[in-house]
DNA sequence: GCTGAAAACTCTACATA
DNA sequence: TATGTAGAGTTTTCAGC
């Protein structure tokens, strides 16, 4: 589908293909690694002025390299000690029925991350619970009901870690 | 009158099964949905003082509920285009070699998350790289080449979009 | 454990180089 | 595009409840 052929007299839409500077990447590295940090302390460690730090961000957030900033929950503590992947194989592979279960998907009750992928699956659902019965519940009444899931399989996740791509200064 | 009765003779480490009472609970759900909201911001919303609102914060961040703040970054426009979800299973059980694969892992270049779960596989290796030859590579280099893994898979993934678990209010 | 007030600090707009 | 300045706003500590 992403036609990036010829970028060139197209849409008005920034084609900016990696349009971030070494600044603009420590920026991010630096947000990634903890979002919480005052502008101040990011900009002194980028060796900054804070208004230039200031503009950088908010360019960031505009042409959506930085969609969002999140708090990393132990969802342990708060009640969901119980996480899973929800491998999910869609019968039929309409558009619709896909587009259907891809808007469902993220919003169903204990959904942590969906991933729609290639392979014998179609859909992986991390998803976190308060017990074994919230997860059977999870996948026969929200997974298993829907027309369109042929088949679904669980496995229970024993660790979850964040990675180093993008995190770590790197 | 919730009955703390004795907590005692057993181990040091606070035990607090779910010690978070509504205001934790709301205050995990606005930072989950927006780590980058000022804290008289997220006192307002609570309806509670400012100071209150950063003194739960902190409980919240000692008892280790939030873990950390993070950006959500879009990897594609951080020259990552292409993201994949490797399947591992691994050859030999021994602790050890369990050990030295689940501490490896998170560093590998390209790593976003590592799952160890139960089933067919035993760990789930969500990457973001710049091409398919960054792909091999990582497959070859860093996955396969382990004397520990007997089989790898690849997946590419479509899309990957957060869920709502503690997103959300809810 | 919550609050209010106060000092220290930070954010952010804007004019300028 | 980056910077310095300055007013507004925020963070954070602390005494008191």
């Amino acid at each position: 589908m992403a036609k990036e052929l010829r970028r060139a007299p197209g849409p008005p839409e920034r084609p900016a293909p990696s349009g971030l500077d070494d600044l603009d990447r420590r920026l991010v590295a630096l947000l990634a690694e903890d979002a919480r940090a005052a502008n101040a302390t990011l900009a002194a460690e980028l060796g900054v002025a804070p208004s230039t730090c200031l503009t950088r961000l908010r360019s960031l957030r505009e042409r959506g390299v930085l969609r969002g900033f999140h708090a990393d929950v132990d969802l342990a503590r708060v009640g969901l000690p119980i996480q899973a992947m929800v491998s999910v194989r869609l019968a039929v592979h309409h558009r619709d029925r896909v587009a259907a279960f891809r808007a469902a998907a993220p919003g169903l009750p204990g959904v942590v991350a969906v991933y729609h992928v290639t392979g014998q699956v179609d859909y992986l659902l991390h998803v976190a619970v308060a017990d074994p019965d919230a997860l059977r519940d999870f996948v026969v009444d929200h997974v298993l009901s829907r027309p369109e899931v042929a088949h679904a399989e669980t496995s229970l996740i024993f660790e979850h870690v964040r990675g180093t791509a993008v995190g770590p200064p790197g």
